[in-house]
Formats: C-alpha cells, sequence, structure tokens
DNA sequence: TTAAATTTGAAACGTTCATTTCATTTAAAA
DNA sequence: TTTTAAATGAAATGAACGTTTCAAATTTAA
C-alpha cells in the first residue's frame, strides 16, 4: 500500500554526518543538509524528525561505524599492548587522513554542546563510558598478563587513556606532523609499560 | 570634543566572554551579548566591529587573563617539577569551579572553528606556538636540574604535556570527580620523573 | 484496477539572525 | 559657551533560520 522510502538511508547519514562534522551542529543549516542528502526538506522531517534528532542519529551512526572499524583492527591484536597501540594508531591514521582537520565528531560535540542539550550531554556520556569500559578491560588484561604495571588501577589507567586519546585529537586538529604524533602516542603510552 | 566611552571595556569583554564560553560562537546570538554586556548593538558594532571581530578580542582578553593567573602562581614555585604540577593543579581547579561544565574557551574555539575560521586557526595556532614553547622551558629547566628524565627531547615532552591538558580539560566537561582528576594528573606527569 | 498511505516538491510560516541607519544625547576641547 | 564628534537608543533592514503545510506523485497490497 504505502509508497516506500527511496533513499538509503546510511548513505544519507554518512553525507549528513560529513556536513555535521565540518561544520558543527550549529554551524550546519537545514540548507546544509538538504543540499549534502539530496532529500527534500519534508523527506527530512519526516524520516528524521528535527535537526536535533536528525544529529543524534548521524551521531550514533557515526559512532556505529567508529566502533565497527576499531573491533575490525582489534581483533588482529595478540595481546593487550598490541590492542592498546591499534587503539592509538587509529587514531593517528584518522587525523592524518583528515583534510578538513574536523577533529573528532564526538568530542567537538561534546565540547560544543554538552552543557547546553541535555540529550548530547547523555549521548556523550554514555560514549565515555563505554570507551572507558572497554579500555578497562584491555588494560586489565594486559595487569594479569604482567604486560601493563599495576601502579594504578585499571580504572585509572582507562581514564587516563580516554584523557589521552581526546587531547590527541585536539591537538591533531592543528598539527598533522606524523613523526610528531608518533612520539606523542609512545610518551602517552609508556606509562603502562 | 567627543564623548568618550562611558562603559569598561574589560568588563564589557569579561561579560561577553562568559557568554560566549557558554554557548560557544554560533550558539551566542547579537541579542545574547547586549544582554550581557548591557550595552547597546550600535555601541558593540561601534567599539567592536562584528560579532566576529568581537569574539577574537574577547578571546584574546580570556587568554591575557588566565596567562596573568598562571603566572601569578608560576613564580612561587621553586623548580620545573613544581610548575608543571602547579599548571596542571589550577586546570583542576579550574575545572572544579566550572559549575556550567564549558570546559576551556580556547580548546572549545578550536574544535567548533578553527577548520572554518582563519582568524581562529590563527588565533588558536599562537596559542599552541607559545603554550608549547613555555612548556618546553620549563622541561628544558627540569632536564637540565636531572628532575626530569631525558627519554624524550623536551619538546616532545612539551607536545605531551599540551596535549594531556586539553584531554584533560575535555575529560573534565563531565567527569568532575576530584579524585579521578588528581589520579589522572599524576598519571600523566609520571612519564617525565 | 483500485485504494491506501507515504514520499516528494515547492512554497510559505513566523522568528531570529547579524548588521545598518539615523536622529538624539552626551561630554570634552576650543 | 559653543563646537564637535563620538556614544547611544530605537527602529528597520533583508537574509537566513528551523519548521510546517498541502497538493501532487508514487508505489504497493488487496
Amino acid at each position: 500500500m504505502p509508497k516506500s522510502e527511496t533513499f538509503n538511508r546510511n548513505e544519507v547519514l554518512q553525507n549528513a554526518a560529513l556536513i555535521f562534522h565540518k561544520k558543527g551542529y550549529n554551524g550546519t543549516s537545514m540548507q546544509d543538509l538538504v543540499d549534502a542528502t539530496s532529500l527534500n526538506r519534508s523527506s527530512i522531517y519526516n524520516s528524521f524528525g528535527s535537526k536535533l534528532t536528525m544529529f543524534l542519529k548521524v551521531l550514533s551512526y557515526y559512532q556505529t561505524n567508529l566502533d565497527h572499524n576499531f573491533s575490525k583492527e582489534l581483533v588482529k591484536s595478540y595481546n593487550a599492548k598490541e590492542s592498546i597501540e591499534t587503539i592509538f594508531n587509529l587514531h593517528v591514521e584518522e587525523i592524518i587522513n583528515d583534510d578538513d582537520r574536523k577533529g573528532c565528531m564526538i568530542v567537538n560535540c561534546k565540547s560544543e554542546m554538552a552543557n547546553q542539550e541535555p540529550s548530547i550531554k547523555s549521548f556523550t556520556e554514555k560514549n565515555q563510558d563505554k570507551m572507558i569500559a572497554s579500555l578497562e578491560d584491555i588494560v586489565s588484561k594486559g595487569q594479569m598478563e604482567k604486560i601493563f604495571n599495576q601502579d594504578q588501577t585499571a580504572y585509572q589507567y582507562a581514564l587516563y587513556l580516554f584523557s589521552s586519546i581526546q587531547g590527541l585529537r585536539m591537538t591533531g586538529i592543528l598539527n598533522k606532523n606524523e613523526e610528531d604524533l608518533q612520539h606523542l602516542v609512545s610518551t602517552i603510552l609508556k606509562v603502562l609499560y
């Protein structure tokens, strides 16, 4: 009976993510989204609600993609040390391939609106909790295998690593010198060994 | 002959800084600035040019204030270790006193617009260069005094510390647990000793 | 083939945006 | 006291904002 969606939802989210990532939430207009997605205004509102709810869907899509890419690499690592190094190397790779110097979309939106918009605060909190939990998991394993020291608890190291990743992403906005970034990563990780 | 400014320029910049800091550049409207400064629209345009030039003046004011506060504390420190610890402790203090969870204004505006607005890119680049240079200076002294190790160059450690400060500020937006933050700082600094 | 429901397109909604205009007020130098 | 130019206030500018409306087109199941 009803006509069904003709556009590819993921493709639309992908294109919306590009423009949101580049310009930020407040810097992106509905017209930008119309242009970026090649969708009609009404279709956007019909299918995604409002600008804010669309942004939240874009964020989820962005994070799911990120998680997927990381998991794909992480299964290849043989121990905790390799896992952590893989995570940081992927971030360095993202920085270097980020021609627009946009930084991390999740870091950016936390900076832009976590203190203003409860739904974004909640999203970034969940993101933080998940990231710290999975880092803690890896650190724990590394400590049990005696690859990492026990000077701090796994949680404390996880918070440190989470914080360092955000710092790395912020630093990478202006500095894309690969040697600098790799030294930076090795300095960050040294405390674990 | 002419009437002179009746408002206190620094007071206006201070009030403008509060609202820009809270809402970000794109999130702050001219009406917000009129309300926050109690100045007339025309007076703002007469005295500060445009929204963007006003923002740049606010940023300079914000940074000058920050520099001043840090210098005031830094002169009290007896060696490089104390200097670095003072810097990080002041950041932790700022985070804990930041009831609105706004984060650092300079980190925020880099995230929001460094990739879009050349004047902001240039401002944040200069800020980054200055911060790294002064950190490098302190690390150098610490290395000469054999308080800090020489595993990495002073510049590499300075970049690491700069990056860590940004991570700390981003982490502090959602996490204001003082114990967590102090553990975080001590983990960050451990690599130097 | 018909009926149903949703997508789509284009236009319009009222609001807010940054900025400008201009007449009035003000205060300092002549 | 007069002159002068900037500060001020209030209103208006046109453009852009997010969102809604609604008729037309479309496609699927009955």
